[in-house]
DNA sequence: CAAAAGATGATTTTT
DNA sequence: TCATCTTTTG
């Protein structure tokens, strides 16, 4: 460490570049030679600090090699030094394959290993996640794959939407296909390798569907892997699935990765899902240097195609394998480790394995029993703040962990409540926010005109006139004649007979292919940030967000101004590393990206709340576990099977071993789950820790024991309410108190939803309408006007024919709005 | 077109 | 409860 702060101090004196030496690679370019020597004494300076067997697991670096690494016993530690071992022992960066499973575990790696030997170095390590890594292959190979080199990555968004529009055009019944569950299904059988051919002639496949009752996946499944195609966009699946395909059809090509890829590591090695694992087999088959790190005991993905045999099985695909065990844990109290292997010596099938700590012995682990859920936040909180007051922690060597997001709720309240800073992990992404995925939605056309979902999702946004009915034309008949909506829109002169669409929307379609296009015709020579800020301001995004200046309109325009402000930093970041700079280069790279590798400085000191899944890697010094209720953790979903209660268990264990000093666990008598009030027993994980570490404290509860049934506001307004309108029971009874003539099919319904109708006359609503037409065709731009709602404004712009006019006006209250004139009851203040 | 009302469905999550 | 999607309404 201090060998390195001397180098930057030293560059900075030569260059006098004012910021710091971290991530500039260039100026550690400049001073190579020194900090290479500085390194070799600083690796092996460094083995000191590490155990016995650690030293073991980063110095054996032939062969393959399964590294178990326990919670807490220094698995970031032993990979950055392998890896920095293996670039001392002179293997070249370039010939390293390091994988990870998170952009933020990949980040972490690559900085520690920049910092201990240069980021002129560690720059040519082939090091990312799975995506990132193959997605970057598949690129390079394109000539072999089918895409293009800037194919699309679709996001789970984007497959849901493709998949949602074919079932409709299959006309399925979205009751029985449920678009998530058959994207869930497709996914699956991907990460297993299954091409919808293959589907197809499955027998097992084919009859669990017809089991089903969904016979139709194998079709949807063709139709979706069609339409990607054809949309050059690949989803996350596809990048594993098509990699191997690569691998599969090319030799030539697998024994070029085999080649470079001398040495191998893979972290988390117990999440690999088959697809993952066989893209290892395949590339490791050639040295045969592959070094897996991971523990089964933290294996918590299974629901999502991981395979826990991948590590168990180790030891058969590669019979001459030697195994490491790093089983000392630095991270918890002897209390901690001895509670977490009394509850995992539960689980079969395990790696054998004895974590022991020498930190001290510690407190207990408590369990709250609290009476509601509300409670449970309560004496958390009160916890947390009673532990700080007592000195020597700060608000971030806390945690709160859950087993489902929506238990972050009551705690947010409860800390909100008593002035405890705290950050949600897992809401929504910047990423997956709507603005955001607009302006990246223009950025994917720009580079890929034939990327579908990005164009449908922006055609008529900022709205341009191009509705539904035209976008349905189009599509339609793109799909049905295998036609790239693209070409139909750039030349929709010679299409617009065959749509059926009208001269006004031929000239809106004309006018935004021309916009994209002029966009397109400069992507590659223009850098990233140039050509984002150009389709930000000419897109109209910006203009569409600025000028109704609401609190979500600000809010969204800052997340804009943030994304611009990322582009530009790539930009930058890659004009100094000599790599492309194109906006195709940035959507490559953010296609793979994720919230949690963008931390706020602010985010700092402050109280994490997360899900057990999401706090798998961290630690923090007192950890405290809600909801150990039996349905809720181990999950009533997992309940079916011994191997998924024994992930839950699994996943239990995962949130113990997060603690250092403390780990306090809860539960609640009452909980609410959906709005409605349920009894809870305790967890019986509970009881599968040795009781000897547990300690049940006695509060005095009396006076905070506020039931929630009891307080008046809540119960009464709950069972004033009227039953919903839901399900059939309701129905019928409704339907026999109060037949309705007009509609047998679902009267009830009819009646109790517009209960005065029958006195109504049926065309009120149309007259309603042709009363306001009268001075309708007497507005013109430039009149001030009163809306009802919106209040004074003005008109500025009036088009379309009657009665579909349209008209843009400014309202002083809430600025400019499209307003159809047969609804907007418009009063002409002056003319 | 855009806001309000109604209906509906609902682990865990990374890429 | 709550987020999201669809339908209704002006």
């Amino acid at each position: 460490m201090e060998k390195k702060k001397i180098g930057v101090n030293f560059t900075q004196l030569l260059t006098s570049v004012p910021e710091s030496g971290r991530n500039r690679p260039g100026s550690d370019d400049r001073i190579l030679p020194l900090y290479q020597e500085s390194t070799t004494r600083q690796v092996r300076d460094f083995l000191k600090d590490l155990n016995k067997a650690q030293q073991e697991a980063v110095k054996e670096i032939n062969g393959p090699a399964l590294i178990i690494a326990g919670a807490g016993s220094g698995k970031t530690r032993v990979l950055t030094y392998r890896i920095a071992w293996l670039l001392d022992q002179g293997i070249p960066a370039s010939n390293i394959l390091a994988l990870t499973f998170t952009n933020k575990a990949a980040a972490e790696m690559k900085d520690r290993i920049g910092t201990l030997i240069g980021y002129g170095i560690s720059r040519h390590l082939w090091m990312g996640t799975f995506h990132a890594v193959f997605s970057r292959i598949l690129r390079i190979e394109s000539e072999h794959t089918g895409y293009s080199s800037n194919f699309s990555i679709y996001d789970t968004q984007d497959s849901r939407n493709v998949i949602k529009a074919i079932i409709k055009e299959l006309r399925l019944d979205e009751q029985i296909y449920k678009p998530n569950e058959v994207f869930g299904r497709i996914s699956f059988v991907r990460n297993n390798l299954v091409t919808p051919g293959a589907y197809a002639a499955n027998p097992v496949l084919v009859a669990e569907d017809t089991k089903n009752r969904k016979p139709r996946i194998a079709d949807i499944f063709r139709l979706y892997q069609k339409r990607c195609h054809a949309a050059d966009a690949m989803d996350f699946d596809d990048l594993l699935l098509n990699t191997n395909i690569l691998f599969r059809d090319h030799p030539g090509v697998l024994a070029k990765y085999q080649d470079i890829f001398r040495y191998i590591l893979v972290d988390e090695y117990q999440d690999t899902n088959y697809a993952q694992y066989l893209i290892v087999s395949k590339l490791a088959a050639g040295h045969k240097n592959l070094g897996v790190v991971g523990d089964d005991a933290q294996s918590i993905y299974s629901f999502r195609g991981a395979r826990i045999e991948n590590i168990l099985n180790f030891k058969k695909d590669y019979p001459d394998y030697r195994i490491f065990k790093l089983e000392q844990n630095y991270r918890s109290t002897k209390t901690i480790v001895d509670a977490a292997n009394s509850l995992i010596a539960r689980n079969k099938g395990q790696i054998r394995k004895k974590i022991w700590s020498a930190n001290e012995t510690g407190e207990k682990i408590k369990v709250l029993e609290c009476a509601t859920d509300h409670e449970e936040g309560e004496l958390i909180a009160k916890s947390i703040i009673s532990k700080k007051d007592s000195g020597n922690c700060e608000y971030i060597d806390f945690a709160v962990l859950y087993r489902t997001n929506a238990q972050s709720r009551i705690f947010e309240e409860v800390m909100r409540k008593r002035g405890i800073p705290y950050k949600v992990y897992g809401s929504l992404s910047f990423y997956q926010r709507k603005e955001i995925k607009d302006l990246l939605a223009y950025f994917r056309l720009t580079v890929n005109n034939r990327d579908q979902e990005a164009l449908y999702r922006i055609i008529n946004y900022p709205a341009r006139g191009i509705g539904k009915t035209t976008t349905d034309k189009l599509l339609r008949y793109c799909n049905e004649n295998g036609a790239n909506p693209w070409e139909v829109i750039s030349n929709i002169d010679k299409f617009s007979g065959v749509l059926g669409i009208n001269r006004g929307a031929s000239r809106k379609l004309t006018d935004f292919s021309r916009m994209i296009n002029s966009f397109s015709r400069e992507v590659w020579q223009q850098d990233a940030w140039q050509m984002a800020s150009r389709i930000a301001s000419s897109s109209g995004i910006l203009k569409d967000l600025f000028d109704p200046a609401s609190a979500e309109n600000i809010s969204k325009y800052e997340n804009i101004q943030e994304l611009l402000n990322g582009v530009k930093d790539f930009t930058i970041r890659q004009s100094e590393q000599g790599e492309s700079n194109s906006l195709a280069a940035y959507l490559q790279n953010v296609s793979l990206l994720t919230d949690q590798d963008t931390e706020k400085p602010d985010d700092r000191n402050k109280v994490t709340l997360m899900t057990i899944h999401s706090s798998k890697g961290l630690e923090f010094k007192h950890v405290y576990v809600g909801g150990l209720e039996e349905e809720l953790f181990p999950n009533i979903w997992a309940a079916t099977s011994d191997s998924e209660l024994e992930e839950e268990r699994r996943l239990f264990y995962v949130a113990i071993t997060r603690a250092g000093l403390s780990a306090t666990l809860s539960y609640a008598q009452t909980r609410y789950r959906w709005g409605v009030p349920s009894m809870c027993k305790p967890s019986r994980f509970l009881s599968e820790i040795d009781s000897h570490y547990l300690e049940y404290p006695d509060f005095e509860l009396t006076g905070n024991r506020k039931i929630r049934g009891s307080s008046p506001d809540n119960s009464a307004a709950r069972i004033k309410k009227p039953p919903m309108h839901r399900g059939k029971l309701i129905r019928l009874e409704q339907a026999g108190t109060m037949p309705d003539p007009d509609e047998p099919d679902h009267s009830g319904i009819a009646d109790s939803v517009s209960g005065h109708s029958p006195g109504i006359p049926a065309d009120s609503t149309k007259s309603n309408g042709n009363q306001a037409t009268s001075p309708l065709s007497k507005l013109k731009a430039g009149m001030i006007v009163e809306h009802e709602r919106f209040g004074r404004g003005e008109i500025i712009n009036i088009e379309g024919y009657h009665p579909n006019s349209k008209a843009t006006v400014h309202f002083i209250s809430s600025g400019q709005k499209q307003l159809l004139l047969k609804f907007a009851k418009l009063r002409v203040v002056q003319a």
